[in-house]
DNA sequence: AAATAAATTTAGACAAAGCTAAAAATATGT
DNA sequence: ACATATTTTTAGCTTTGTCTAAATTTATTT
């Protein structure tokens, strides 16, 4: 399988997730940056392989052997991506292009005794879960931190919007995966929240707060 | 630069590093396993880029430029190869192929940071020096086992064959880098040599000995 | 020095992966 | 329901990197 081709299934398996069932043409090539001609192209050459379901202006889904393959490459992807937030000190605003070619060196060897090396971590360094060798991963409850009310509190488990921007903003104040946090009002004005971390008090948008997964204490 | 530019170049230094200056394009065809068409087509491309001097005909040799890349190509699959068996406990017959792949992954912060990582090695698992961020490496006196005459000592160093059968063999007789070697007899015959180590006498043919660097104790 | 052999290059094809522009199918608005 | 808009596909072209077969250049023999 070249590159391009797991690249295709990791995005085609990624909108099946977000939204449902078979994925448009047109969805694809804006998620990967390119045209719908070409997407139309490889559709072709991954129905041929067996790697998807496909018929001419339907849109597109998996197949089970697609699915797993995606399910390798999303692990590769975030197993890479936990070494070098872990061993190599890279910030989790710095490795996703890195993981993006990392992810299609091909070893099953090597993944097995990187994944081992790192200690069979769950999660990756947004708090996205790391499929195992069967492509299977830990669930856990998981809420946006906008949704949470006055008086709730959580530990932040995840970001939904992983750019640098806002990975550089939570670096910013102090907010990381594990961060014990509580909310201490919300406005309803504009959804702002007030919540409480690590000591300090912060205010902090709806557009931040719906972009934070945090796993609610009860 | 693309992959197999990369490769190009890494097989042009090596040649032109083992024989001297020119290197013929059969020799290229061979040593990447290829055609020689492909081979005049590529070297083509690399004499568009300023890569290499090429004449057809005439062979071919690296510029300034093109050693550079090809150093900081070397440097990236030994760097990478040390990570494996040091961190990820591979043997030295294994590391290769994966190491292959890996020297082609872009990005200066990433081998800047393994390289620390690894706390700066200056050879890898075989023995070969790994190139600095400048393409200087570390020189060492470096003999063939073969050379010493009995009475002489000295430490494993290197290998110049690095296959898999010679490496297996070696970890078979717990030959590895730093095993301190005495030469006891060698026979004038078959030139093959009665040597000590850890203890242990062996007897080596003349094969295994001139594939085998020591640096002599004086 | 001509004849032959070996090495190298050219010409023409092919596959992967992309693009543009045009055509076809599907969806939507009134 | 029909015209328009949107989506998707097709057709044809481009680049990278490979190949085979034929042509050409260089090297070696006798």
């Amino acid at each position: 399988m070249t590159q391009s081709e797991e690249n295709y299934l990791k995005g085609i398996y990624h909108l099946s997730h977000a939204g449902q069932q078979s994925v448009a043409t047109n969805a694809i090539a804006e998620h990967m940056e390119t045209k719908p001609s070409s997407v139309t192209d490889m559709l072709k050459r991954l129905a041929e392989k067996g790697l998807v379901d496909y018929q001419r202006y339907k849109g597109v889904s998996l197949t089970e052997s697609g699915a797993q393959s995606a399910l390798k490459v999303i692990r590769k992807h975030r197993l890479w991506e936990v070494f070098l937030v872990e061993k190599l000190d890279f910030s989790w605003d710095e490795v996703h292009e890195v993981a993006e070619q990392l992810e299609h060196i091909k070893s099953e060897q090597l993944i097995d005794r990187l994944d081992a090396h790192l200690d069979y971590p769950d999660f990756d360094p947004h708090g996205d879960p790391i499929p195992d060798k069967d492509g299977k991963f830990k669930a856990r409850e998981k809420r946006l931190l906008s949704s949470l009310r006055p008086g709730d509190t959580g530990v932040c488990i995840g970001v939904k919007d992983s750019s640098s921007p806002f990975l550089r903003f939570l670096d910013k104040y102090g907010i990381a995966l594990g961060s014990e946090i509580s909310v201490t009002a919300k406005e309803e004005f504009d959804d702002s929240m007030a919540i409480r971390l690590g000591g300090q008090d912060l205010q902090i948008s709806h557009q931040i707060a719906s972009n934070l997964f945090v796993k609610p204490n009860r």
